[in-house]
DNA sequence: CACGCTTTGTATCAATTGCAACAAAGTGGC
DNA sequence: GCCACTTTGTTGCAATTGATACAAAGCGTG
C-alpha cells in the first residue's frame, strides 16, 4: 500500500527506496505476476511456466525443450518440469527427434490448442485491464524501456 | 537471448508472448533483480529483503516490523527473517516498544548505517548503468507507468 | 571404431518462499 | 475485571526454485 506519510529523512546518500528503479520494477512485476499466476492456477490449474510453454508452442508449433529455453530464457529444469506436467494432462505431445535420440519435439495436442484458445482471451483481457487508461504510445514506450533494461542487465551481469 | 528469427505464426488469437506485457515485465524484472541480488550477496552477504530493510531504516530511522510491512508490502515472515539475520550481524538493533509488549522497534546500528552508506553508491551506480542512454523524462515516465501497473494489479486482484 | 568432448534432458539437493497455525499481548463490551 | 476478538511476530510445513551432478546420446579427431 505504501500509505504512510514519510516525514524524516536522514540519508545523505540520495538513495530513496520508493524512487529506486530496481525496487519499483520488482514490486510492480510481483504484483502483476501474482495476479496472473493466481488466475491461471485457479481457473485452469496451470503454473506460469506451463502457461509459457503453451504460448510458445502455440506460436512456434513445435520445439525441443532446448529450443524453448533459447526462446524464453527459462531455466532448462523449469522447462523440463513444466513439460512433464503438461504431458500428464495430455496438453502437449512428445515425438522423438529423428536425428537426435536425446531430444524430443514438443507440440500442442488438440486439447492443448483448445485450452490455449480458451485462455488467450482472458490473458489479453488482463493485459487490457492493466493498461487501461494508458495511451498506446505510452505502452509502446514502456515495452521498449523494459527491453532496454533487460538488455542492460544482461550486459552487466549475465 | 531470444535470438531466433520467428517464421511461422499459427495464432488466430493475437497473443504473442514477446509482446505480452506481463511477460515482458517479468523477464525484465527477473533480469534486473538477479543482477542486483548477486551483487549484494557476493559483496556484502545481504539478501534482497535484508537490503530493503536497511534502506527503509536508513530513510525512516526506526520502525516496527509491522511498519516495515506497511511501508514495503513485503510479507511479514520475510521481514521477520530478514530482521533476524541483520540482528545476528548487529546491523540493526531492537528495542522494546514501551506501550506494546509484542512489538519491537528496529533501527540501524552504527555499523548498519555505515554499511548502508557503503552500499548506496553501488546501488545508485547500478541504477545509473541500467538507465544509461535513457532520457530523464523517459525514466520518469517509466516509473509512473510502473506505479500505474502496480496499482491496477492490486485493484484487480487484492 | 575408439576415445574424449559437447549437448540434451532428468534427478538430487539445499535454499527460499509464503501460507497457516500458533503464542503472547492488547482492546473492548458487558 | 472477565471473556471474546484483534494484532504482532515467530514457527512449522509444504511447494517452488535453481545449481549441481548425472545418464544418455551425438560429434569429431585420429
Amino acid at each position: 500500500m505504501t500509505i504512510t506519510s514519510r516525514p524524516p529523512e536522514t540519508t545523505t546518500t540520495g538513495l530513496k527506496l520508493d524512487d529506486y528503479l530496481p525496487y519499483r520494477l520488482s514490486v510492480a512485476s510481483n504484483g502483476v505476476s501474482g495476479l496472473i499466476a493466481r488466475a491461471y492456477e485457479d481457473r485452469f490449474g496451470l503454473t506460469i511456466p506451463q502457461w509459457r510453454l503453451i504460448c510458445v508452442l502455440a506460436e512456434d508449433l513445435a520445439l525441443s525443450q532446448g529450443g524453448i529455453v533459447a526462446r524464453t530464457g527459462m531455466d532448462k529444469v523449469t522447462v523440463s518440469r513444466a513439460a512433464q506436467g503438461l504431458l500428464k494432462r495430455r496438453l502437449i505431445s512428445r515425438r522423438d527427434h529423428q536425428r537426435d535420440g536425446r531430444s524430443h519435439i514438443l507440440a500442442l495436442t488438440q486439447e492443448g490448442t483448445h485450452l490455449h484458445s480458451e485462455i488467450a482471451p482472458l490473458a489479453l483481457a488482463y493485459e487490457a485491464a492493466l493498461i487501461a487508461g494508458l495511451a498506446p504510445s505510452e505502452v509502446a514506450l514502456l515495452k521498449r524501456l523494459l527491453s532496454r533494461l533487460q538488455g542492460a542487465a544482461q550486459a552487466l551481469g549475465g
